[in-house]
DNA sequence: GATGAATGAGGATTCATTCAT
DNA sequence: AATGAATGAATCCTCATTCAT
């Protein structure tokens, strides 16, 4: 069999059994015998445990990625590349769940190097919706005067601030925010019977949008209101 | 030295190693060193490795629950019982990191039965929160001049239904969103300079009350809006 | 049992399992079974095979030059104090065959760090050897002019020539030549029946005092002789 | 390539690295790594790890005393025949080093069949240096005008003995003892600058031949002299 | 109340070796 | 003539846990 064959198998194995015995308790022994081959043929191909788990790290980390931006509309309005793109996250999600559990609990709970190979991966993901977020702001911001606002000038680094008038910190507070809501109901939703992915992508938009659009116009919540 | 004391130790040198080593490199050994006691002295108190991470758990899980009770203000308007209750959150995980960081990675990611006992917390603090949506929904509810809800809108009647007309399901999803965005702004703001637990409950509040306001009012998103 | 006595059984056991196995074919399964113990405590007890082997090469390199010292007798003349050295080394060789195997074969062959510390051992007892030979060709070579030669003075180290008229670098070579010879008669002495640490002694003495005897009175080889 | 060339190849990189890294420290793939073939053709023309190691052995010891043998002049006095073999062992063993460090080190240091593949070498040497000592005392005999040898010396005609008197026993013990210092001195000069083969040989010869000279006019040394 | 001494069990990693092609 | 694919068997090391005192 044809070593790329293979070692995607050992992939598919590990990444099971990373998710379902944690990164330490999983052995190289039940890694093997889950792919069907000897543990020397696993070492030969991945070299080692820490090798085989960041490149299990990479693997979904990279088909996570590349399924939220095939779902996202570049040309379409902020709310509805959020909409897309989120349901292409709980889509993912939904159908490999043991690629996420590796990702959002066992990469983010052994140290480096792994979690930093996380981390790159939500990095990408809040700049995402930080860049929708602020593009949204910017146009309700200027509903008439501008009608084709350059979309460049989405977040103004030189002010700090969003043109909606956020500071840009808080806009990435908010991504962040948002981003850990959606990675919270993934694993809410994810053995919940009866509960799709549009159904979690349909709460957290509600939940999420009709908050951001409301902070757009102006509705702000402080603690002595 | 009297017991009780002894034991505190143990536990304080247990959180702090399993917070910084992980679950399963932790080991007794380390733990023993780091309380400044031998380890048979360890087992007679505490029984064994996982007796001694679920006591961890339990009391700093506990911690956390009664701090946020002592936040909120009982008789208070609920959106600001909610910004009490998250700022006492915000500021336990600030003033406890190691027992944060047991409570959300470790204990969450190695299993049963560790995993059951957060979730029982996290049970907790979303059926708080809900309560809260609840009741603000149902005090929403009354005033508001819109006595025949869209049909098509989630609040089907054939599930259970919070007052303000949004499914049960519903709600605790959005509470479980509210938990997660927590959970990721405390991680995110706790190593930050300049950002207080303030400026997180606030950032928060905003992004969620204005949200739930939203909805509340029946501003839903949906996709083909 | 106390700790020191089960190390010293450890080394013991060591040392016979590396000098009849080999560094890397001796496992430490065998080492623990011959020392009587399990192997986790000669872990505790020793840390690694490294530190394990390096400890039996300080325990066996000590006790050999601590034989020859107690050998020789200072104030005897150059000749009878390297009989005396010779037959305490020849007599402890004997006496321990393993030790002497850890030394000669085993930790000289297995790289860094372990050559270091016999090359430490060999340069002490060059060193030895060197002294006294520099002595004997001082006094051969003013038998009458200076009746009570400086002991201090024995190897000039300003004109880096031995007051007999060698240079210090061939004293050396002769000191390595003997040392050299003397190991490998230790070798083959070690288990021929019917020859005694003395008979080793002795042939060494005329080979090798002879030869001395005669490059100190002038008798020099030359090719071209 | 035809088969011949390629085994060479092998066994340039098999010694080389059995030099490097030692016996068991070098693995077949290391070997076959740096041979440039894959290690099954390792296998198909040599057979194992044992029998490639032994391959090695025999071509160096033969190599070696090859070198020895074309070195001495047969018709020449005992003392040229000597100083032109330790001339050619020094000159091999320096242009050599990788099958001198197999031979002296490694082979000797992992027990059977090894360690008798060079036991064979060494005793061909002795054979070569013991025949050269008795030719020399037979030579010597003769000549000297000693008819009534000291009757309290060595030369005890009950068990064999060479012609000059000594006891083929002691005979044996010195050529071992002279090839135990040419070893000896052959690795120390062997990094050593500004030191040559000949620097060597001459030191030794001075330092053997001198003694042996001596032994061979009754000239013994004891220890109650 | 407290510990020094000790171990059974298991896990990561390597290696000599073979087979089908 | 030559190799990519594959493995059984060790080997080093660690750890949770117990006893005798």
């Amino acid at each position: 069999m044809p070593r790329h064959v293979r070692e995607q198998q050992m992939l598919d194995a590990a990444v099971r059994t990373f998710a379902e015995r944690g990164y330490r308790a999983a052995s190289m022994d039940d890694i093997a015998e889950a792919a069907g081959v000897s543990k020397p043929l696993v070492y030969l191909y991945l070299n080692s445990k820490e090798d085989l788990f960041t490149a299990c790290i990479r693997r979904e980390s990279d088909a996570l990625e590349a399924a939220v931006r095939a779902a996202v509309e570049p040309g379409a309005a902020p709310d509805r590349q959020l909409w897309k793109g989120l349901h292409g996250f709980f889509s993912h999600v939904a159908d490999h769940p043991y690629g996420w559990a590796v990702l959002h609990r066992q990469a983010r709970t052994h140290g480096e190097p792994f979690a930093a190979e996380v981390q790159l991966l939500r990095d990408k993901l809040v700049d995402l919706v930080t860049g929708l977020i602020a593009d949204a702001f910017s146009r309700a911001a200027v509903p008439a005067a501008d009608p084709a606002p350059d979309p460049d000038s989405a977040a103004d680094p030189a002010s700090g601030s969003a043109p909606g008038g956020l500071p840009e910190e808080e806009v990435a507070a908010l991504a962040h925010a948002l981003v850990g809501a959606a990675e919270s109901l993934a694993i809410r939703e994810n053995g919940r019977p009866g509960r799709s992915a549009e159904d979690a992508t349909s709460t957290l938009m509600n939940f999420a949008w009709a908050g951001l659009d409301g902070l757009m116009n102006g509705r702000r919540w402080s603690p002595d209101r």
